[in-house]
Order: C-alpha cells, then structure tokens, then sequence
DNA sequence: TTATTTCTTGACGATTTCTTGACATTATTC
DNA sequence: GAATAATGTCAAGAAATCGTCAAGAAATAA
C-alpha cells in the first residue's frame, strides 16, 4: 500500500483548517499552516504533493507567496479565496496558481480539482537544488556556491541564474532571459544582460574568460551547462 | 517566429464560438467545432494545443466526449457550462477536464485559466529530437550532435539547419531557404546559401565533399536525409 | 541624513559571424 | 566528350556580436 499524498492546508483561521482537515484526511495526509512564513519553511521541509492556500494570511500576501513558491518549485496549488473579483483570479493564476476556488465552495468539487492536479503531477519529483561540478544552486535558500564557498550574487545575478537553473541544458534566448529578469515592457536590448552575465560569470566561473557552467550560443541567447559532479552521487535537476 | 497555439472551440451556438473567436483570436488561433462529431474529427486533424468544450451539444453529452479523448490524447480540455450543480463539475473532472468554468463567465478568467493550462502542458514538453544515424538535432536545446561530439554551429548554420530538420525528407528549393532564414526582402541569389550550406557540411558531414545528411537536389535546392540510426531505438520527431 | 550596494548606461577592443568575389568542382545537356 | 550551367570551396574585408571596464544614477541599509 503506497502512502497517503500529503496535501498542505495554509489559512489563518483555524475552524477552516480544522474543516478542512476532516474533509480531506480520509484521501490524503493534511500539513496545516496558519502563516504565509509557516506554509514556506513547511514546503521547503516536508514537500507536500499540493498546497490548498487561503489569500488573506496575516503576514504575506498570498499572490506573492505563490510566486515564491513558483520560483523553486512545481507544487500544484489551489488558491481559495473569499475575493470573486476576476482581477484576483487572473493575478493568482498569472503568479503560477493552478486553479482558484471562491469561497464558499463544495468540498465535493475542491476534491475533484485537487484530483486534477495531482493526477497532472504524477511527474517525477524534481529536487529543486541545482549541482553541476563544482557549482550548487539551493532555489529553497536562494543560495549558491562555488567549491564550497557562498558565493554572493545581487538580486539580478541571482534571477539570471535561477532561470538558467530552472531550464538547466537548454538555451534561453536573449529575449527570454531579459523578460523574465525585467519584465515584458524591457527592451531588446541585450546590453543589459550582457553587462550581468559578465559579473555572474566572475563570480562563479574559475577562468570567467572561459566559461564552464553559463555558456554564450552567440547570436542566440546563454545555457547553462550540465556537467556531472566528478565522482560525485549524480543528482540530477530538471525543472521545467 | 512561433506561430500561435491553436485553440478548438466547441459549442453548439454560433454566437458564442463567435465572440470566442473574436476575444481569444488576438492571442490564439482558434478552430470552431459545432457538435461532437466535429470535434472529434477536428482534433484527430489538427491537434489543438487545447480545447474549451461546452457540455451542451446537441449530438453527444460534453462528459462521454471528454472520456473519449482522453482516451487517447492528454490535451487540455477547459469545459465551460451554464450548469452550475457540483456533481455536474465533478464528473467532468473526473471525466478528464482540466478546468471547469460556469457561465457566464469572464474573459479574462477564461484566458488565464487557458495560460494556466497551456504552461503546463507546455512544462514536460516531449523534446522533438532529430535522429538520423549519427546526427542529432535537439531544436528545444539549441544543440547539435554529430557521433556525439556537440557541434558548434553560428545562427545562420543554425537556421539552416533547424528548416531542413523541421521538413526532414523533403526537398527545400532554394528560395524556401533563402526566404526562411534571411527573410522575403532577400535576393533570389543562391550563392550565400550555398555558402553556407558548405560551411554546415563540414561541420557535420564526415566527408563534405560526399554529404550523408544534407543532400543537394540538383537544379531545385536541398533535402535532409532520414538515416535509421543503426541498431538504435528510433525516437521521432514531431514538430508542428 | 550618509554610506553602501546594486543597477544602468556608454565606450571600446576582441572575437565571431556574415558577405562578397574569385575560382574549382561537379552535374547536365547536346 | 565538349560546352554550359549549377554547385562547392576558399579567403579576406565588412559587419555584427560579445565581454569588459568605468562612472554616474538609483535603490537599499545603517
């Protein structure tokens, strides 16, 4: 007999944790969370097969939480809200949400959606830590290292690699790496990117003359090279 | 560059395929199906990227329709109804839907929920591979493979390339070529091309001069050879 | 506020890629 | 086989791309 899915329950208000918890317990394994800190440290921790999140939490906005989520890992979410506004609906479903459910809804079709997405999900797990040789990328603790040491990336540098990481062996066109660090309305200009692909380099390349891990495909756009750890337990990364 | 996901709508009133059409057309292009029937025989045709299906048809329940695609084929389906009983959602969900949406419903929600569900189908993507003997072309990584040494091709070769593997076995003149890759404004001159294809040979070809892969069609312009690889499991390459 | 870090822009050299012309090779036709 | 057309190869200058440095602007922290 295979283990009960583990689903966690994130709201602030405690009689809908506990509603909750009765309704699902049967199918699943509930993980509760009253916090939007609560819900991270517990993904981060105990990887739940899928997040059933509230909106209105006390400390962090839900929207963001989900895209900080979305930032390190695939987990299904369901965002359940007491907002029937679409405004709301499209910026959770934009921010990486799976589906959104307004409040008061029938445990019957929360159940049928959760089965949606897990069945979905059935994919291999991805662990979401990145390593390549000499080079580690941790998206749960926004760390990198080179050898061991910490290396110290600006916000920027960090999302250039996180999104390299995050499609690690294929090529990102310039175009797509800038959209993703500064947004849609940027330019074309690859100036920009160039100039931080540059200093990313120096920090975690060796020789930065000669890449081994951020490899330029001239008149394309930048990939990040896979490399197997030298003697080393192969943990694979594939996030797509 | 890519050109638009292609969207089937399916519902039996004219006028609602119609504003469909015209709300989702900017984004999407959109295929019409009135009944089941149609439907059936326009995704067998043309492979939408997903469907919206409305539960009413005249000739077929949405749900027996939902079960049969699904059936063979894992593309999205978002139903839409007027029907608003939670066992009506949740046998369609479980039939295989995706999503449900009552109506009357907002656009803008419809279009969200469709990003939502095209990302994720376009996540675990079944990467086209080229495989022919010893080459192999990986469009989706940029990367091109000969005995299993990468080769490092620039753009233009890249071009090239990518139009030949995207119409393996067929013959390419040489202004399909030409236009494809430096654009309609270009000449009709054929010396640049052939320049070029010189250049790609001799980095894929073991012997340029009698070429295995890239072959000439004298008098009309080029063709991609579809080599079995030897005694290897075949993986095909569907591109659209 | 000040101090510090990070971001953005411009300039410039190094490198790669593109394009062109001259000429060699191969294929086709008579 | 010779003549003609089409295709392939080579090399060099032109053009575009890329990487780096440095300085001012903007954002952030103290």
């Amino acid at each position: 007999m295979s283990e009960k899915l583990q689903i966690l329950v994130v709201d602030d208000e405690r009689p809908i944790r506990r509603f909750l918890n009765a309704s699902l317990s049967g199918e699943y394994a509930i993980l509760e969370a009253a916090t939007g800190e609560e819900a991270l440290a517990i993904t981060v921790s105990a990887r739940p097969d899928a997040i059933i999140l509230d909106l209105g939490l006390p400390d962090m906005d839900g929207v963001d939480l989900t895209r900080n989520l979305r930032e390190w890992t695939q987990i299904p979410i369901i965002v359940v809200s007491v907002r029937d506004r679409e405004e709301d609906k499209i910026a959770a479903l934009d921010a990486g949400a799976d589906d959104y459910l307004t409040k008061p809804f029938g445990v019957g079709e929360l159940m049928a959606r959760l089965r949606v997405i897990l069945r979905r999900a059935a994919a291999p797990e991805n662990e979401p830590v990145f390593h390549a040789d000499r080079l580690t990328v941790d998206l749960t603790r926004h760390e990198v290292t080179i050898d061991g040491q910490t290396a110290s990336l600006t916000p920027t540098e960090y999302d250039i690699l996180r999104i390299l990481v995050q499609h690690a062996g294929k090529v990102l066109t310039h175009q797509q790496l800038i959209h993703q660090v500064w947004g849609e309305a940027y330019s074309a200009d690859s100036h920009l990117l160039r100039v931080n692909i540059s200093n990313l380099r120096r920090k975690i390349e060796a020789d930065p003359s000669r890449p081994r891990y951020v490899m330029t495909e001239p008149g394309v756009g930048y990939r990040l090279r896979i490399l197997e750890a030298a003697a080393a337990p192969r943990e694979q990364l594939r996030i797509n």
